[in-house]
DNA sequence: TCTGGGGTCCTAGGACCC
DNA sequence: TCTGGGGTCCTAGGACCC
């Protein structure tokens, strides 16, 4: 008979402001905030400003007189140093459980159902041991929680990370009904504060009433989503976890721009750089498009301002990741939609209808592959990945990028640039 | 002055088919 | 006087996640 299911949730502590501190001795102890792209928002918050009372996503200016008064210090993102950092925990992970689903940059989850015959106890030390080894070889703290579902298991991970040892679990009955009687609504995993208070105004206010209510009503309510996360409180698994993952259906690059742009040749460059970045992002994950589509906004918290955003949405002729292929009809679309008059705040390129490179349909009117094309972009690519992203570009990319994001606190990319390598000094 | 970016899934409604 | 029922596919929009 097959042993009940058992998820564990490993979750990085604080996962930006935590790789920074590994590089950075200086940030121990001291509020620590990453900024967003462009330093809009507050996207991470080191324990001690998490004291301060800065909420999470809050936009920095709001808060930056706060954190400037308590000596704490921001940091713009370094997505190429988490990016890599998640890397390095999640090859830690994968050395010592055979399922492992990766659900973020920052979370997991582990399938330890094989690992059942160890008991509570013995679960409890083979995931404190193993938040250990993350520890050590990578400097990331986490939080590991276990129980028989995923959405648990975030309840799970909640109790550990206030935990002094770091893991905490969910597995008997009586342990799960005292926390989740007195766990709000809008603290479990699915629900936010739009749907807690839809809830609530029916009498749903803690996981234990959600966890009891009549299924109907759940359905009525929230739909198919509210019942799968009202079985898994019961602890009946309904999301399985999916160790392999499904393949990609959509991808989208934008970015708002560091000062507001006017002209159709600065959102003719931008949009070249995000097309080229999509197309790049294609070829690393070795998937090809076939519908693009473009937009671009002013900005809308300025309301004063004349307001234009738009859209246009193309199917191409063959599947393609050709950086070439996609700047070419990103402008063109760009070009269709531009209005001048406006002062724009942001553009992007999304691409639908994703396939994989091993399986294209190939059709008798559309144009052969081009193979001089695709010998290009690998050339590109190998000279990116061996030099840095960007040291090879587009002409139409711009060369002055004057609509760039601001990133003006950004640390070194420690573990991905040669020239940005930490340095060590000996007396 | 200053408000991110990139995803997923679900549902409702329209077009179309037999 | 009478005016079906059932199905698929697609898309836009809404909700959520980190």
């Amino acid at each position: 008979m097959p042993s009940a299911p058992c998820i564990a949730l490993v979750d990085c502590n604080s996962f930006y402001v935590s790789c920074e501190r590994v590089f950075n001795p200086n940030l121990a102890g001291k509020p620590v905030v990453v900024l967003s792209n462009n330093d809009g928002c507050i996207v991470a918050r080191s324990p001690e400003a998490k004291a301060l009372g800065i909420p999470m996503g809050s936009p920095y200016h709001k808060h930056k007189a706060t954190l400037q008064n308590a000596g704490a210090i921001a940091l713009s993102s370094n997505y190429e140093l988490y990016g890599d950092m998640s890397h390095r925990v999640y090859d830690v992970l994968f050395a010592s459980v055979p399922e492992v689903e990766i659900y973020s940059i920052d979370e997991c989850f582990l399938d330890l159902t094989g690992f059942a015959h160890l008991g509570t106890d013995g679960l409890m030390e083979f995931c404190a041991n193993l938040r250990e080894k993350v520890l050590r070889w990578t400097g990331i703290p986490t939080g590991i929680g276990i129980a028989s579902t995923k959405v648990l298991s975030k309840v799970a991970n909640q109790v550990a990370k206030k935990s002094v040892g770091g893991v905490a679990e969910l597995l008997t009955d009586e342990l799960r009904d005292r926390l989740l009687a007195n766990l709000a609504i809008e603290d479990i995993w699915g629900i936010n504060r739009r749907l807690g208070v839809r809830l609530r105004s029916h009498g749903i206010a803690t996981a234990a009433n959600l966890r009891d209510a009549p299924e109907a009503l759940i359905k009525q309510i929230m739909g198919i989503v509210g019942v799968r996360i009202m079985y898994e409180l019961r602890g009946l698994s309904c999301l399985p976890l999916e160790a392999i993952a499904p393949s990609q259906k959509h991808m989208i690059c934008s970015r708002s721009f560091g000062q507001p742009i006017t002209t159709m040749a600065q959102m003719h460059e931008s949009i070249s750089h995000h097309a080229a970045r999509a197309a790049a992002k294609l070829r690393h994950r070795k998937l090809r498009t076939s519908v693009l589509g473009v937009f671009l906004t002013t900005n809308r918290f300025q309301p004063n301002d004349p307001q234009y955003s738009n859209s246009v949405t193309i199917s191409l002729p063959t599947a393609t990741n050709s950086s070439q292929v996609l700047i070419r009809y990103a402008k063109f679309c760009m070009t269709s939609i531009f209005r001048d008059g406006f002062s724009y705040k942001k553009c992007g390129v999304s691409l639908n209808d994703l396939s994989s490179v091993d399986a294209v349909q190939l059709d008798f009117l559309a144009p052969a592959v081009d193979r001089h094309d695709e010998k290009l972009m690998e050339v590109m690519d190998s000279l990116n990945k061996r030099y840095g992203s960007g040291t090879i570009r587009f002409a139409s990319e711009g060369m002055k990028q004057d609509w760039k994001m601001r990133s003006d606190m950004r640390s070194p990319r420690y573990t991905t640039r040669w020239d940005e390598l930490l340095v060590v000094k000996a007396n």
